[in-house]
DNA sequence: CGGAGTTTTGATCGAGCTCAACGTGGGTGG
DNA sequence: CCACCCACGTTGAGCTCGATCAAAACTCCG
């Protein structure tokens, strides 16, 4: 993959972590419960404290897209409007602070600064929809990869990347099947790009990955 | 498709038009004649006044994946970042209007409305890559059926749709390749569907359209 | 431990790509 | 203004990548 085309990780969170500590609580998510359902209000957005998180749309013949990943550190639920466009839920075990909206963007919220934090957010969660659109463009070995490299850059640029969602996630998301992505995972494996683990990947050359992705 | 996945259309531009126009002049464009280059400074962003734009990114390999078409109205160029994802061009003759970003973002500017007008503007976008990225999980027949319905909804609601970009342009934007587009327009004339004219489509059966997008 | 959910692997099928040839129309220069 | 010409569009035949169908192996909770 072009690497122009990743994204640089996000807001810096850490820095604001204390007044939006103070807006509201964080709770506890278990693993498959939902954040909010799709079309549900979007009074509030959300900043993932730890865990992992889904947020996909159920189309009406029961086919389902997975419109993202978010991992500890990102924001979700800011998709515009005055409703959700899709659900979300945990994957695993997920602390989850909720933000609302209208703490931001409210007239009376003096502070500029604040709306600016919310235009940051959603121009990023922009950025990361027109890289998924890029990787929908291509071979399924390209998404695969792509996808792989996305996830290592957004966890810490990491060779060592946590997947704890199922492979049918994983097809949702990059628009094939599970077969085929285990296939393609199978084929990184067998040229040791890649070592797959329980729910866990080890990527060994990132030469090769890169090169793979042009 | 499932009508609530479609786009609500944008932000009124009328009743801004008047201070937008203070900011700047409009000037035409020709024919594809570059707006704006892939990775070229993001301190404007521009209006659409009268015309047709198509913004695309061109992959190391020669591919290249168009990642919006935007018609009269609409804004476009505003992708975050200070350096723009992908590049801009006039597919026919065009009025644009160019709005320094800073004007909207500056922290001296004391109207938050400015801001939220540039939030709004973002969140639309956002919303349309994702269901451009809705659009390419489906089958061939279904991408172009997408396709055409948000043209139809986006230009007023008429089944009546212009579509100055080439074959190649559609192709690109929905991952096909011009045969398969060819193919799949020429598919739903010859069941009476639509009505294929030069560079403009003719919407003869919605209620067909939309069953075919479910 | 038991059993359902998940992942891998294999065999076959088909939607969409590729390659090729032909048709068409609008822009440009004479 | 017309005719040429080249970019654009359509149509056909065969092939390939990824989907589908099937079944075995694994693993993780309950």
């Amino acid at each position: 993959m072009d690497t122009q085309v990743r994204i640089q990780s996000a807001i810096d969170v850490e820095s604001n972590e204390k007044s939006l500590g103070q807006m509201s609580g964080s709770r506890w998510f278990l693993r498959k419960e939902e954040v909010y359902g799709e079309g549900a209000s979007a009074a509030y957005f959300y900043l993932l404290k730890s865990g992992f998180i889904r947020s996909f749309k159920t189309l009406s013949d029961g086919r389902r897209h997975v419109q993202s990943f978010s991992i500890p550190g990102e924001f979700f639920g800011l998709e515009s409007g005055d409703r959700h466009f899709v659900a979300s839920e945990a994957i695993i075990r997920s602390k989850i602070l909720a933000l609302p909206r209208s703490a931001f963007t409210a007239s009376s919220v003096p502070d500029q600064s604040a709306l600016k934090y919310i235009l940051d957010i959603t121009a990023l969660e922009l950025r990361r929809a027109q890289y998924h659109n890029l990787l929908l463009l291509r071979s399924a070995q390209e998404r695969v990869v792509g996808f792989l490299l996305d996830m290592s850059e957004r966890q810490q640029n990491s060779f060592d990347i946590s997947l704890p969602m199922t492979r049918t996630d994983i097809a949702d998301y990059l628009g094939l099947t599970i077969e085929t992505v285990s296939r393609m995972l199978g084929k990184l494996e067998s040229m040791s790009a890649i070592e797959i683990q329980r729910r866990r990947v080890i990527l060994r050359k990132m030469a090769v990955l890169l090169e793979m992705f042009a």
